[in-house]
DNA sequence: GTTTTTTCCGCAAACGTTTGCGTATAGAAT
DNA sequence: ATTCTATACGCAAACGTTTGCGGAAAAAAC
């Protein structure tokens, strides 16, 4: 009971005329006579004819597809993106190929590579924590294939991008630690050379200004995951007797620093209070649930899946633009 | 500056040969002597010649591409058997497009044709919580496109499985609850049409006997996510004022109840002890942390595509397999 | 009855690659 | 000088589809 995929060719065949009838009579088209186009629809409906996709885009030179490179899909704020991506590329007849760096610059520079062997028709990208040279980036730009960054965009690279206004929501929820009355405010930063840790640094270092209180450098720490805040934790803990918050790059980060005060009798919030960015699962359910920012994998998904296919929608190279979401204050126990 | 991809006729033309030497020289075909090959190889290693993978894929009638088909990515676990996929898939230089159902049938025979219209070589799938019919899945099999099933397969289809040991894994967990002195167990139980509900109901039905405790109807719930938790609310209140522990067939239901209670005053696990399965990353972050069963999603997707490109290779087919991996008892403060 | 128009369809090329087979050139053997 | 044998390469078909162009047959116009 096998029923292997059927062909054009199978079709003509079946009915003595040439493939181009038949796929002239699959599309109405006027030049054939009605009666052959119902009789080849029905029985291409009869047996499932569906178009060769490949073939297609052998011929159009385009292949409906794009890719995605991001750092890690188990990050929720990652599979949020895809999730979005997905949603609107399906509804419009693309497919997504997705890849992970795993962090890895060696891992990307591999992937960008796979996705244009198999010649995608527009990249999006998260570059990866560890990519410093982004010639693969240029490399794409002059085989003019289209790419949107997402989230971490590359700096050199003139291009689409669709971010979270990292800033205004680093700005917010410092200032709101210290509208409550915490002063001496440690930031477990994120890399520099990657926007987001910049941005968001750049967040904090306003909302201080704002509020007349002094930046004290050693006071920032590149430390932006749970494992650093364990490589960290003694400084943290002699740092930490000063200090009366914590803002962290990040939700995991943010929780590591939490356990590891707990744990060191601290109280959270009322010595300690400790903020994340992101909005994860985790910092509804921790305890004290985290005060932290929303950043809407989702729509930054669904808006760069947008972008990418509408410049391939081959309308008149329009100038790149870069979207950026609002950020979200969420207040919770934490701080 | 642009650089547009180079194909086999450039090279061809470049040298004044055909696309067949070029073809051959680039393969180290004997009967092309050595001075064309090293002079072709040079050349296109220059201009980074890489080979169209569609006309490929259509020339070989293969797409060198597996498409996989899960309820939701921003799921811990299926987040992670997608990188399982990815990981393995990506090293035997197949690429993997990725749908999601949203839990929803209809999607997800939608996207099985998208995947079989895009000619894709097999198909790992989970099936969704709505899915009661199978002829989508059966039509795969009569167009002869391999599937193997991850963790939620279909009973009527015979055909490659990787699962996680449900049964013994519930039973471990209720036995866990059993042995620690509870006695009045609830179970808020799963569709019992996939299997992963099924036998993790019959996990906790079986540590039940094993102890000698009566099951009680009343106290299975049909109950698999944090909404219908809610929306349950007040009948679990008032069954609980009788138990003195829940079984929950995922984390964040477990996690919802655990609220739940707590928000009502009860004490956790004082009075009541709650243990999920999954062992998702909430699972360790919740206060008390969750007494869980880990379920190790990336080692399924690995061993799911392992399988997959195994049956890919063209190996005389051989009987269909069913892999079950154990499940692992995570006790924690919850119960 | 001839010419023109219309209707309907087939041929062939193209997309990029592979591959069986045919063959020109050169050198070697006779 | 003729025949033979390698050597090194080209031709063409095929994968499934689309599309410009050409053309046979039928209908319409004269």
């Amino acid at each position: 009971m096998k029923s292997p995929q059927v062909s054009i060719s199978d079709i003509a065949r079946e009915f003595g005329v040439s493939p181009s009838t038949v796929s002239r009579a699959l599309k109405n088209h006027p030049e054939i006579s009605e009666a052959t186009c119902r009789r080849i629809q029905e029985y291409a409906r009869k047996v499932n004819y569906r178009p060769n996709v490949i073939a297609l885009g052998l011929k159009q030179q385009k292949s409906f597809t794009i890719g995605v490179v991001i750092p890690e899909i188990v990050h929720h704020f990652f599979s949020s993106v895809i999730s979005g991506i997905e949603e609107v590329a399906y509804g419009q007849g693309y497919r997504v190929i997705i890849c992970q760096s795993n962090e890895d610059y060696h891992r990307e520079v591999i992937n960008v590579a796979a996705l244009t062997d198999h010649r995608v028709d527009g990249i999006l990208l998260s570059i990866s924590k560890s990519t410093r040279d982004h010639a693969h980036l240029r490399r794409l730009v002059e085989q003019e294939i289209p790419v949107v960054f997402m989230d971490r965009a590359s700096p050199e690279i003139d291009s689409d991008r669709v971010l979270t206004n990292d800033f205004e929501g680093a700005r917010m929820v410092v200032s709101h630690l210290l509208k409550t009355g915490r002063r001496n405010i440690i930031h477990l930063a994120g890399p520099q050379h990657l926007c987001v840790g910049r941005e968001r640094y750049r967040g904090y270092v306003e909302a201080l200004q704002e509020h007349g209180v002094e930046e004290r450098e050693e006071w920032v720490l590149k430390c932006d995951t749970p494992a650093r805040v364990k490589q960290l934790g003694s400084k943290l803990l002699s740092l930490i007797t000063e200090a009366d918050a914590i803002f962290a790059v990040n939700d995991f980060t943010a929780v590591a620093a939490m356990r590891l005060l707990q744990d060191h009798g601290y109280e959270v919030p009322g010595q300690i209070a400790v903020a994340g960015f992101g909005d994860d699962p985790i910092a509804s359910v921790v305890h004290p649930a985290l005060t932290t920012v929303e950043q809407r994998g989702y729509d930054i998904g669904k808006e760069a899946a947008r972008m990418l296919i509408q410049r391939l929608s081959g309308e008149p190279a329009k100038e790149f633009r870069t979207k950026v979401f609002p950020a979200f204050l969420k207040v919770r126990a934490s701080g």
